[in-house]
RNA sequence: GCCGAAGUGGCGCAAUGGGUAGCGCAGGCGAUUUGUAAUCGCCCGGUUGCGGGUUCGAGUCCCGCCUUCGGCUCCA
């Protein structure tokens, strides 16, 4: 019995794929004497590792590392764990310039070396105890990827490999991958006529059809709808404002990479926003406000655009003009932490809503190395604010050290997509940044002028992105109350279009999105049409339906529900298109 | 922006070692009037991302640019 089975299986998981990465930079060092290498850890769902090769990897040398990989864990060695000194280590490893700059940032004298056959690494370990223990894996993709993730040092290869315990596991996570790609949503926007890009006339800019604004206006009046009932006012604001306003805010300053360059007017450098946060904040400061009004909270679905490098941009998921769901709250000291839970309540209505289940929050602390605005106090009261709120809520989250901006620390969310990336979605920010330099006041009790607090949040992020995470979510097959087209009406010869025009008009009256299939197409065609385009009800009529003035109803899902009353189907649809609560 | 790969009619793809750019779907027209995932026929449609170059001849080779894809860095 060895140790590794007695070991909890994300442990035993770690492992081994640690230690097949060491094994995979066996068989690239096999095949290219000369590589230097990087680092190869673990990941979620297998292992990579870096490397710095005489040439580009194709992924026809993939097969070839894989077989000698193979050969290794057949040969069952075992992984001997040493201790040598940095001296050494520096011997050891004096063609390795990666390690020998790891070795240096180790602590203390001694460093720990990781060996199978002839192979060895630098590496605390632990691994599994023979090679012959590594199970089933497949290698994915070669990649480039910065030595230490920073953009100045050089760029590496990476080999991405997935590993897990079993064949099934392993088949399973590559038919997920496969699943992924049935579910993107930028193939999906093409073919369910929801969206496109017109990349000769601007990379990274959306235009959205018929149906993808149909589902994006949906979701826009159930946002506003329920803004409005939790004390938000609406607002709409330019979409340019002078160089002397983002000046002040500090954007010129902090955020210019991501600004597109000014364009005159009248002699005056105009700029497109990249926030809203400066423009509500003018709406505030419209007039002198009491401490009797606050909190003010402030929200617009506003349109920014924001200069992306060329590498980043990914369907609705990055693009360079966007619509945030934004709000920005101005409160008093004592308000600040409800209003933060309100927020948090409102973002799981939001999730509850469209079904996501899986979420991950973060809460980003004070950078202590870098510049921030505030006090010490007002920081740690913000944090202490934000943690109270997110563990009253029972969520779980992480802590990222030292991830805030400048201006606040902020609790960021992130939807779960098909598969398994991480998209920021939610975000509620404290800023003590922004009423200190526009000076915004409130006149408190006593007559004295006091500084509110501010906190920006998105609930949904971007329309754009919220849309491209909800598509794969739902592979495209929307719920009644989002699917562009609820119903479609399909006659099933030419004397039937005028019953299913009636039919149509029917649900129209009751504010359903529906649409009559005219086309010359047999029946069959209409409903593959109907089932490719995920439409949720096909009704069809026919000599029988006319006469008992009734509709077969077809789901989705292929279910025949056979012919129901008009009237019973017009209420059916109705109920279920009213969101869930 | 960086590393790698790719770019052929609206979409999905073909085009042996450079030798007249094809197919399916979609679209148009016509026939068919059909009972739960594709009716048949005909037709239209591309200066092969853009710009240079090599060659008698370039979708195929070379250079530059643009865009996309997979990552990295960054982010709503």
């Amino acid at each position: 019995m060895s140790e590794l089975a007695g070991l909890p299986k994300e442990e035993r998981l770690y492992r081994m794929r640690h230690s097949a990465a060491h094994i995979m930079a066996e068989a690239v060092l096999k095949l290219f004497p000369g590589a230097k290498l990087g680092i190869g850890p673990p990941i979620d769902t297998g292992f990579y590792y870096d490397f710095d090769l005489p040439r580009p990897l194709t992924p026809d040398d993939l097969p070839r590392i894989e077989e000698l990989m193979r050969e290794r864990v057949a040969s069952d060695v075992p992984f001997i764990h040493e201790e040598i000194s940095k001296e050494e280590a520096r011997r050891l490893f004096a063609d390795q310039t990666y390690k020998l700059e790891l070795i240096d940032e180790i602590e203390g004298d001694r460093v720990s070396l990781y060996r199978h056959g002839d192979f060895v690494d630098l590496c605390q370990g632990p691994h599994v105890e023979r090679t012959g223990q590594v199970p089933p894996f497949k290698l994915l993709s070669v990649a480039g990827a910065y030595w230490r993730g920073d953009e100045r040092r050089p760029m590496l290869q990476r080999i991405y490999g997935a590993l897990f315990e079993t064949q099934e596991e392993l088949e399973e996570y590559l038919r997920r991958l496969e699943e992924a790609q049935r579910r993107d949503h930028r193939r999906l926007g093409r073919e369910l006529d929801l969206f496109s890009f017109h990349e000769e006339y601007g990379p990274g800019l959306v235009y959205w059809h018929p149906k993808g604004a149909r589902v994006r206006a949906v979701i826009e009046d159930f946002w506003r709808r329920e803004h409005f009932r939790r004390g938000y006012e609406l607002v709409y604001t330019p979409h340019i404002g002078r160089a002397t306003l983002w000046q002040i805010s500090g954007h010129l300053d902090f955020y210019a990479e991501n600004m597109y360059s000014p364009m005159d007017v009248d002699g005056q450098a105009y700029y497109l926003k990249p926030m809203n946060c400066p423009f509500h904040i003018q709406i505030y400061k419209s007039r002198v406000r009491s401490y009797r009004e606050l909190p003010i909270r402030l929200a617009e679905l506003g349109t920014v655009y924001r200069y992306e490098r060329s590498g980043v941009l990914h369907g609705l998921l990055r693009v360079r003009g966007f619509t945030q769901d934004d709000a920005h709250i101005f409160c008093r000291p004592d308000q600040v932490q409800e209003e933060i839970e309100a927020c948090l309540d409102f973002m799981l209505l939001f999730f509850e809503a469209f079904g996501f289940r899986e979420f991950r929050v973060y809460l980003s602390t004070r950078d202590a190395e870098g510049k921030y605005a505030g006090s010490l106090e007002d920081w740690q009261m913000a944090e202490a604010t934000l943690r109270r709120a997110v563990e009253d809520r029972g969520l779980a989250y992480q802590v990222d050290e030292g991830g805030a901006v400048f201006y606040g620390p902020k609790i960021d969310v992130k939807l779960v997509d098909a598969i398994g990336r991480e998209w920021q979605c939610t975000t509620v920010q404290f800023d003590f940044n922004l009423p200190e330099r526009f000076d915004m006041t409130y006149v408190a009790a006593d007559g004295s002028r006091q500084r509110p607090y501010m906190v920006h949040r998105a609930m949904l992020g971007s329309m754009e992105r919220f849309l491209g995470v909800l598509i794969e979510h739902y592979a495209g097959a929307f719920p009644l109350w989002l699917a562009p087209v609820q119903a479609v009406v399909i006659p099933i010869a030419d004397r039937h279009l005028p019953y299913a025009r009636q039919v149509a008009q029917r649900l129209k009256e009751a504010d359903l999105r529906v649409e009559v299939d005219d086309r010359q197409e047999r029946m069959q065609a209409k409903i593959r049409d109907a089932q490719l385009q995920k439409v949720p009800y096909m009704l069809i009529v026919g000599d029988r339906e006319a006469q008992a003035a009734g509709v077969a109803v077809r789901l989705r899902s292929g279910e025949d529900l056979g012919t129901l009353p008009l009237d019973e189907v017009v209420s059916r649809l109705t109920a279920e298109s009213r969101r869930a609560p």
